[in-house]
This record gives C-alpha cells, structure tokens and sequence, in this order.
DNA sequence: ATTGGCGCCTGAAAGC
DNA sequence: TGCTTTCAGGCGCCAA
C-alpha cells in the first residue's frame, strides 16, 4: 500500500525522467479515477514543460511551465510504469512473444492515463498511471499546491526535523482517541499509513489501543514517551525510504514499474509470530480499530 | 470539535 | 473443483 514511503520512491524515479522533459501528448482513458478528470485535462498538460516533481504527504505534484501543478495520488493500487519507445522488455523469442503480449494486454485493462514525454535529449518515453482499484486521482492546483483545498489541511511531514517530541506532544495533548487512530489522522502527522502506524508504535514500545493524550501529560515519563514516538515514526519512514530507494534502481532497470515494494515488517502481518524485539518473547497480535488491522505485541507495548 | 463508521473499487484469498 | 464471500485500505463524507 502506498504511503509516504513508496510515494517518495515513486516521485525519485518519475523525476529522473520526467524533470526537464516535455509532454507531447496525454491520453486519459476513461473519464475518471476516484474523482472526474479535471476540465481539459489533456489539452492543459499538452505542450507543457515539467519543472519539477514534489511530495505532499501521500500526494504527488507535477510542476508546469507556466501552467497548472497537476497534483496525483496513488490510492490504494496506484502505480506507474515508465517505458522507452525502444520497448527493449520485448522478448526476441517468438515462443514468448504470445505469452508477453497476452500479459501485456491483461494488465493494460487498468492503464487509465499515459504521458507521451520528450526528454531535453529528444529520448522518447511514455508514462503509464495503472491503477486497478481507481481510488487514486489526478486534479489540478492553479496556484501552490499547499493552498489546495485537498492538501491545505496536512500536518507535519515526519521526515526531516521538524516532528519532535514536544511538537508530537502538542499535537495528542487531550485527545481521547487511540494513539492508533491520531498518527493515522492526515490533518495531524501527514503520510502515515496503517501499515507504518503499526511499525512505529511497536518500534516505541507503546500500545496503539493507548489514549493519544497521555503521552502528553506533564512529566518526565510523559516526555520521554512522545520524543520516543517521534523518534520511531521519523526513523520507520527514513528506514522505508531508503529501502524504496535501492530497490528502485533494480526494479526500474528489469521492467519499468515504480509501484511499491514489499518491505520487511516487523509486526504487519504477522499475527502469531514471535515479538521480534530482543528479551520480549511475546507474539504479535491483530486487533481492529476502526475497521482496519492493527499488529502490536501486548508484552512490550504499553 | 472530535471521533467512528461507511462506501468507493478490484483482485486475491478464504470459505463452502 | 468452482462458485461465493470476505478482506485489503486511503480518504471524503456523514452522523453522533
């Protein structure tokens, strides 16, 4: 499942080749994702040089020369696949070339949008949003995509430095809600997703079943509590990224596709299996919350 | 104001 | 074995 990880892996391998190119042609191929595609959609994108590609939380932006930031978002099945117009994948034994092609069309039924980009080099490439489930999408922000009203209301980011211990604090202070639910919650930490909620609070020692707000008491205890929180969120999410960072450059290289990887987890999906952190000899739990799967170890999560 | 739950959508996996 | 049901989850929306 995308979060911020996979996300940020995705937009390092669009940049490289997308940064500096122009699109030549765009084809959307249904009239919507999870929501319509914007008016004109095609016709803006059309002639376009791309600037720049960022990150917001889970959300990509594609900067235009002189036009729009077109902002995407992967959803839950979202991915894109890059492809030279050599189209070097295709195999040169006629045995398989039958087998390649019927994968090939069986996968295209969700290929709902495709780039036709011309690289500053002239190298051709098309760029390909796959998306199955369609609960990704693609809208268009007319000025800095902060001030959209999708993106306006995201927390902090947790990479870099600026999620704390007291910032983290000042955000659950006097919550009720799990600690689950509050670092699943967008408007608070921007990019979590159930799977890395569940490998930060077991990487903390602390119980996703807790109430938010008190490791946002006075005291010491309190204190060390949240900096450790936020001290395992930052570090989960930089862990994942790098690990999204190496296995990019081989993934790239054999077929083109820039999805997400399947990381190593320490608690998702693993009910029943031993606690894997040292002297605890507990076992993975899953417990719902809200509807979702959440993984924790009650021996050393408190 | 917060918080919990539903629905969107498809494919994989489990169940009968 | 083959059909049906359940589950997965990001996020907007609604309701309490």
């Amino acid at each position: 499942m995308p979060e911020l990880p996979e996300v940020e892996t995705v937009r390092r391998g669009l940049q490289a080749v997308l940064e500096g190119a122009r699109i030549a042609r765009v084809e959307a191929r249904r009239p919507d994702l999870r929501f319509p595609f914007p008016e004109k959609f095609s016709e803006r994108l059309t002639g376009k040089t791309i600037t720049a590609l960022g990150r917001r939380a889970k959300y990509l932006t594609m900067y235009l020369a002189g036009g729009p930031v077109l902002i995407c978002h992967l959803g839950m099945s979202g991915s894109f696949r890059i492809e030279m117009s050599d189209d070097s994948e295709m195999p040169d034994n006629s045995e398989m070339l039958g087998a390649f092609y019927h994968e090939r069309s069986k996968n295209a039924v969700h290929d709902h949008v495709v780039f036709h980009v011309v690289s500053p080099k002239g190298v051709r490439s098309r760029v390909t949003f796959n998306d199955p489930r369609r609960f990704g999408f693609m809208l268009f922000s007319e000025g800095a995509p902060d001030t959209h009203p999708m993106l306006a209301g995201l927390g902090v980011e947790p990479t870099g430095n600026a999620l704390d211990g007291g910032l983290l604090a000042s955000l659950l202070k006097g919550r009720k809600s799990p600690l689950k639910a509050a670092l699943l919650d967008q408007r608070l930490i921007a990019g979590l997703g159930n799977i890395y909620v569940s490998e930060a609070l077991w990487r903390a020692s602390l119980s996703p079943l807790r109430e938010s707000g008190t490791i946002a008491k006075p005291g010491k205890k309190a204190r060390q509590q949240s900096d450790a929180l936020a001290e395992a969120i930052r570090a989960v999410i930089a862990d994942a990224i790098a690990a999204g960072g190496s296995s990019l450059r081989d993934y790239v290289q054999t077929d083109g596709s820039l999805g997400y990887f399947q990381h190593s987890f320490a608690v998702y999906d693993r009910e029943g299996e031993p606690c894997s952190k040292h002297g605890c000899g507990g076992h993975i739990e899953r417990v719902v919350q809200s509807g979702r799967s959440t993984f924790y170890c009650r021996t050393c999560q408190m």
